[in-house]
DNA sequence: TAATAATGTGTACCTTTTACATAGTAGGAT
DNA sequence: ATCCTACTATGTAAAAGGTACACATTATTA
């Protein structure tokens, strides 16, 4: 038979032991960190733990850990979640890996970054582990890692994400004033948003329920309380066709 | 001195030795997989090639490759990418980690999917390569591993990015038709749009350079060609606030 | 009871989107 | 040459949505 070049007959040698290619990869540690954002007192917060590492001494990192042997990485973010919080009933979603090889002290190490919020004060936080507590995202620095690269990155994303998603909502009491709604929004944001035109964007929506109760032990006259429809949310998401940058 | 419980001291016990932790960190293999999309007869197209796997013996596969040592996953995308394609001068960007524990028969191998968009008739592939070509998206399927996921989800991505970035001009020649724009955003979002609606769009957003050239070898009258003003994009690009979903 | 600090609604204006109409021009068939 | 075809190119009116305002109302507290 005549030989043929490799160009013209690529084929020829199939790989028949799939186990023993990968056995022959490079392998890297991996791990996941959570950028978890709660708000409180006006202001964004996200969740931050100080670090073990001696390295690191004094410095907050975000809460993570290894992915162990065939976890899927979403159910590794959860573990820690769950480990962390007591939460298992919170949505999370992947933002990106980080891979500086240069990232860790201890060598290569490349984590995935997950982001998620939850309500503060639905939520007791088990502080007796290194120092876990709730932090002004705006004033954060000095952090462990490129865990400030992260928190970063991830409060764009999540900037982006809530307006058009109604992710707020996870970071409110289940009860909550357009007020209160319109405070998270300028929080997150960064901007200042017109009182009434808020309102009205949302009363177009259609998606708050008012439920006919008020504000309690408020300084000031009380406002309407509503709820935000899931499920008719969920009914009706709409997919958007609009060319615009 | 008298004990404390972990409770009330945690930070007793910092760990001295990062490097020494990580070596005791679990490891996994790690990928990087590109859909490269392009645009060709009104069609999108991702390049695919054939899998080198017996398992997977005449299905397609994306381009893909191991996360060296210390290299970077966007380092490594690109690698790929100019490997296969000749281009260093496209953009990647990170779509995100897939990580199924069965999603490689040959064991645990997580990936890092990246999306491209280039001009098809820019670039020579190197077709001796496993009949490396490009597939229209819309008739893919059977693809090896879970590459027919990673496809539709980077394929919603272009979805939305499209509609927000001015991706788009990199899968058209430099001189462009407003109907061929319009061909391309038809295909890619799967719609039809209105053609006097779209053109005032574009005339509004004032991004496109008017050469004074008109298109040669059409059937019909030809219409004006454009380019896109990069460099008046880059000035200019809008932070966006607008509440909706 | 008056000042304060909110809530709750309305309106006029402007911009953007949508739906649709008409005129113009190159190529090809006859 | 003339007409048909298949486009390009532009315009316009109505609807929808966003912006910038003003004013009356209602608890609280000083």
């Amino acid at each position: 038979m005549k030989r043929k070049t490799a160009a013209e007959k690529p084929h020829e040698h199939l790989i028949k032991d799939a186990k023993k290619l990968v056995l022959e990869y490079p392998k890297v540690p991996l791990t996941v960190d959570c950028a978890i954002f709660g708000f409180e007192e006006n202001k964004l917060k996200v969740l931050v733990i100080k670090s073990d590492l001696e390295y690191y001494k004094g410095h907050y990192s975000l809460l993570g850990d290894i992915v162990k042997d065939n976890e899927e990485l979403d159910d590794a973010a959860y573990r820690v979640l769950k480990e962390r919080t007591g939460m298992n009933d919170v949505f999370l979603d992947q933002v990106r890996a980080f891979s500086h090889p240069d990232r860790h002290p201890g060598g290569r190490v490349i984590t995935v970054a997950y982001c998620s919020l939850l309500n503060i004060n639905h939520h007791q936080l088990k502080i007796h582990d290194n120092d876990l507590n709730w932090h002004s995202v705006s004033t954060l620095k000095d952090m462990a890692f490129d865990h400030k690269e992260i928190v970063d990155e991830c409060y764009s994303w999540l900037q982006k994400r809530i307006q058009e998603h109604p992710l707020g909502f996870n970071l409110l009491p289940e009860k909550f004033s357009l007020r209160e709604l319109q405070n998270l929004y300028e929080a997150i944001l960064a901007v200042s948003l017109d009182r009434r035109n808020f309102r009205k964007k949302f009363a177009s929506m259609d998606l708050l329920i008012d439920i006919n109760e008020m504000e309690q032990d408020v300084p000031h006259r009380p406002g309407k309380l509503y709820k935000f429809n899931f499920e008719k949310y969920e009914k009706s998401k709409r997919k958007w066709i609009g060319i615009d940058f």
